[in-house]
DNA sequence: AATGAATGAGGTTTCATTCAT
DNA sequence: TATGAATGAAACCTCATTCAT
């Protein structure tokens, strides 16, 4: 029986828990993407994250908790982008509007098998509604800006917001399932543009 | 061990396959209504049918086709009640409108695990976008007959559609999440009223 | 409600997989033996072994590749024996040849259900013709060696080997049959003997 | 509702019990011939025979019941056909032999998936040793006239005819698993043959 | 006698989650 | 802290057999 010389394998990586709860997040954004929440149990993504699987339920309570993490650490980085971008005094309100929009819609197309992850299922009612670290209170943060700035006429926010996403959501949603692009956009861009235009309710 | 009770399992019920697949459907109804997709198994089903197991698979290939028969039954119900309200010629369409949208808030309210099982989960992804006999179908037909009746502006039905279902679909859920339900309404109405006034997209 | 014992369930038994595997094939041994391969389910191994069913389906794909294995256990143990009866050089061939007869025909006779399920069923044709671990190769070595030795036939040992293995087969299905057993027997050995003696085919 | 006219669709076939039983026989070893013992259930063989699933237990009172009659009827079909071909005073008994072995064999490989069915399985099991409507009843009678000739030796014809059936049945399985067809057709005669002749026991 | 819907046990499988090591 | 074997609750689905019509 020889005895595994101090050396050998590196394997049994002690990493700050931290890092090995991020590394598992991001092993869960790669499964996912590629297949999608059915194909990606949670053996899957310990195997890609090269742990243990019993080491799964030391970093999340439940899938679901891995679910949402996922979703969160989407939408900060989603987030970041957004700030970055907007990151100087807003001249033109509605092109900007219109630019955001066509770019959330991509980002989602884009997501692949986490769409579905994230934002159907179990993630998806994990969330306040008013939560300004959710795709809504991100909309919610932009809406609020150019109303602030007279820009957008003076809506609830919070709810809609909320409702705003969803319609993007959908957007995506159908052209995923094989609607037409262009058509789905425009659609997306008029209920947008009427909703913060226009007079009061 | 419990004996069981004479009445009991009383005889074999022979049904025509169409009324015992519309029983099922409306066990299945009930049993969701009450306990939503979670906790609801085919075996609970069949019980609230009053019949075996392996009679769910005569008439339904899986669990999702079920829920698939459960959303058109429930949609179906639910245009028939549309339609004989919206019998006549309509008058006030945009007082017609505000009516249709918080009496569809409010159904979905009272639906119950119902909603989660048939507006979120598989049954959601199993219809094409442009299904008449959908629920963004019903929307469309609404829509349509206020355009070509000159009330509404010429929005393109299909997508649009889609998308004022995917916000009178978020209201409900935003309310039985929490949301405060007057605003949540307020904003629905906001968002459909605009999108389906005005100039040209 | 029977209440559980205190002892009862115990503690989580963890093995090391090749020593749960050994165990879950002897405890099929002693479930087939007792009651055949009807009135033994996948349940009842792994209850017979004190672990739990999906525990099964980690050591076997399937049902059949559990009695493959058990035939496999059974037939490594026999030709075991028979090695250990073997060892020294062979004086008297036809005496040895008669004794082995007899003690193969008794051994199947012992294997009560056991015999059904690995010799009848599924396990049957899960083996190349020629291969030695299997009884036919058993008795092909033997018969091999007689050969070498110039006390049999020079017959061609793989077929031969096979149809033997038959004819010792069914004479143990004879006799568990109801059949008289020393006719069966004395049948069998003339067989045998007959086969492996006299002229060229 | 439109009342079916007394003439339309002759179906509900008022047959002849003997009749429907034979005719659920031969599509039962249709259908078995062509798919196997696991390709085949109960509804396989009514729906061959153009009858109701249910009508299938008045014919048999289990699945194994008609496999035992379909092997009936198959060695009554084959030994019909003996019969006509050793009609008259066998002459060279030692070439009939021969001959009527590789008949056996080819019929065996012929049947296809009836083989598995019949010979394997249950059917095998209902059979006394001594029923002279089996196939090893089939060579006992053949044996016993070639004893009674003085043409082969006088063996115990009941379990040496059983035992050559194992033979004969093993060099079937064995060509059909992938054997050599020469090697194993020889092998068999030298066993058969051998058996037959020579001294005493 | 014929029909085919109904029954229900049970084989097969999957996996989130737990826990001994 | 890491590991992966063990657990067990479902889920799926099949089909021989029964029986109301």
């Amino acid at each position: 029986m020889a005895t595994r010389s101090r050396s050998e394998r590196a394997t049994r990586r002690r990493l700050h828990p931290d890092e090995r709860r991020r590394e598992l997040v991001a092993a869960a954004e790669r499964v996912l993407r590629r297949h999608g929440p059915d194909g990606c149990r949670v053996e899957d993504v310990t195997a890609a994250a090269a742990t243990a699987k019993g080491n799964f339920y030391r970093y999340f309570k439940t899938w679901d908790d891995l679910l949402v993490a996922v979703r969160d650490h989407l939408v900060a980085r989603y987030a970041e982008a957004v700030r970055e971008r907007l990151d100087g005094p807003i001249t033109d309100w509605w092109a900007t509007l219109d630019d955001e929009i066509d770019r959330f819609i991509s980002y989602q197309l884009d997501l692949g098998g986490l769409h579905d992850a994230v934002f159907h299922g179990p993630a998806e009612r994990a969330r306040a509604i008013d939560d300004p670290q959710s795709a809504p209170g991100l909309i919610g943060a932009f809406v609020a800006a150019g109303v602030a700035d007279g820009a957008f006429a003076a809506v609830d926010i919070v709810p809609t917001s909320y409702l705003l996403f969803q319609v993007l959501h959908g957007a995506a949603d159908a052209i995923a399932f094989g609607a037409d692009d262009a058509a789905v956009r425009a659609a997306t861009h008029r209920i947008v543009r009427h909703t913060l235009e226009g007079g009061p309710s």
